[in-house]
DNA sequence: GCGCAAAATTGCACAGCGTGCAAGAATAGA
DNA sequence: TCTATTCTTGCACGCTGTGCAATTTTGCGC
């Protein structure tokens, strides 16, 4: 009773969901974020202001979406064990791709949230917050692989998880930079192929002397 | 009239500033995030609440400390101009060192702040937002730099300003990881000497094949 | 269909937040 | 001392976010 039957409860739950969402970005687009008030929202999506709140804990947050995920257990077993044949970075670099393919379902959401994030350092900052969480569960992954790839790791653990950390940080640091070209640019190529760029020029860019 | 003679008015701004900043910090210690209201701090702080408002747009930003600046312009030019004898990262090391001083003046709250934005992600993530300002303008100084040991760069500006940007954010990253691994240990060094291995350790790892 | 338990929606009350405004107090400078 | 400037304060007001309890809707066995 999941994702074969999710049940009329379920549908509607998530349909009054989607219904708060797209009125708060409808609303902020036209009239700004301090230009709307829950209430306003709440009469658009026709759900009283109480009930608003009962789906997210405020308007920044409707307009947020779903907070990212690891992609599934079989895409993150296959980074870990991928040895040392495939480059690390580029595998981090498949993880974080299928990572955001779950979340760019709906395109045309994906777009106006960017453009709020570019506007609103706000909302920026919560999603920052919400990366934070996600930065953790991929420096945990990273050191599985890389504990693999080198057992001698295990004798200093802290140094293990600096490590995978530090990598995991800069992955992240290539993807904001993936994100912010895309959005830059006027958007001809899909954000995987940016990151793939992204990940490529980190790599140049060590490989050169530039460093 | 700036340095030389603060006069009254400014010293009496100043000491309500650091009062209100105090306040908040020790009842924010003491009782948590929300334990605390903004009337309840101006009380400590020995002011109206209206006057806290003039002062910080919220407990928040009074938690949170000056937003981070670019170093002196002495500082700035002698970075822009290293040539390419000096490694890149290892100037942008030194810049943000220099950055960082600036603020680490007061250890005392240095300190609390840095406790308080470990345990609330609301604060981490104002910070963030904060550093992205700072994140552009040492883009537009290491786009000079490259500018000027590589002039070629200048036939694609947008390649220039991609480049520029991801090598900041990745050296962000690396002070990102600084930050909280001297958090992480018991602290026995300076945040400026992990801010050096941190850099070194992004270089070895991708010296090695690791990458 | 019927009816009951679980869950969702709603209204209400309430404390806290943040800002505009204007009056009053303190300061700078002549 | 006098005046212009700046800072502080109180007041009013609308918005935010949450607890609570009443009401409505849904799920499900009968």
């Amino acid at each position: 009773m999941d994702a074969a039957a999710p049940g009329l409860r379920e549908r509607k739950r998530l349909a009054t969901r989607r219904a708060i969402q797209l009125a708060v970005l409808e609303l902020v687009a036209e009239r700004g974020l301090d230009g709307v008030t829950v209430d306003e929202a709440s009469r658009v999506a026709d759900v009283s202001p109480r009930t608003f709140f009962n789906y997210f804990a405020s308007k920044e947050e409707a307009l947020m979406g779903d907070p990212p995920e690891l992609p599934s257990r079989s895409a993150v077993e296959e980074f870990v064990n991928a040895g040392t044949s495939g480059g690390l970075l580029a595998g981090i670099n498949r993880l974080l791709i299928r990572a955001t393919e779950g979340s760019t379902n709906d395109i045309e959401m994906f777009h106006r949230r960017h453009a709020l994030l570019k506007q609103y350092p706000q909302l920026f900052a919560m999603r920052m917050a919400t990366m934070r969480r996600f930065e953790e569960e991929v420096a945990a992954v990273v050191a599985r692989r890389l504990l693999i790839d080198d057992p001698t790791l295990a004798v200093d653990v802290r140094h293990l998880a600096e490590k995978s950390r530090l990598i995991t940080l800069v992955s992240f640091a290539a993807m904001r930079h993936a994100w912010t070209c895309w959005a830059d640019g006027e958007s001809p190529s899909q954000l995987s192929e940016r990151l793939t760029q992204s990940f490529d020029e980190l790599r140049n860019l060590f490989a050169s002397s530039t460093a």
